[in-house]
DNA sequence: CCCTTCCGTAAGCAGTAACTTACGCTTTGT
DNA sequence: ACAAAGCGTAAGTTACTGCTTACGGAAGGG
């Protein structure tokens, strides 16, 4: 449970989960409601959603019977800042290659 | 090559994969170079790098008999717009929960 | 109270994905 | 021309993952 961030890039590499995901974040939605916007079973949506809630990638409240689920900035977060991470190095790298002047060789 | 979103995510899923993309990001290597410092052989680096260079997410430069790979800008770029728009998404739907202001009810 | 709705979990199955070893091709150096 | 270095691909194995059906429990309505 610890927001793990490999947890968060498996979580949103299934297609069927992050489809799940976009709609939960554009709008909260319960697992019935889903499962009948998708081609998969309930149940499936079920698992889908604990994967996600494992990430901190979404929420749940209840309202009477019905499991509520939103999406958590939480788990994207984490996810947006390795990225960003992966960006900076990716264009500082990429600008020697077009300029083919190297400034930083102390890095590994 | 149709540089697929859906490629990119499941192609950095793999921690292994999103480990050998984040040292080429930090600095270009040869597949050689890669498989003494991660624990499998060369050929699964050689796989890894195939399928990130499928989702536009490396590059490649011949140098001599050695094959030099790059981090390359497209694929992370098609991530990052993704990802941003989850950002807003879940931010804006995050700050109803919070103020309980529901705005705009034509969202799907 | 019953009955219905909504949901999570268990069990089982089929498809896929990551790894290894083995092989062949290309480029460089002597 | 030959040997060595560096890569990519094929083939095969193992482990995981996403799906289904079946079941059981919790919350509202008559």
């Amino acid at each position: 449970m610890t927001t793990d961030v490999a947890d968060a890039w498996t979580a949103l590499a299934d297609p069927t989960r992050r489809e799940i995901f976009a709609r939960v974040a554009r709008r909260p939605r319960s697992v019935t409601d889903l499962a009948g916007e998708l081609p998969v079973s309930r149940p499936a949506v079920s698992q889908h959603l604990r994967v996600l809630k494992d990430a901190a990638l979404v929420r749940v409240r209840a309202e009477g019977t019905r499991r509520i689920y939103s999406a958590d900035p939480a788990g994207l977060q984490v996810l947006r800042a390795e990225l960003e991470g992966f960006w900076s190095a990716t264009l500082a790298n990429f600008k020697e290659l077009v300029e083919g002047e190297p400034e930083d060789r102390s890095t590994t």
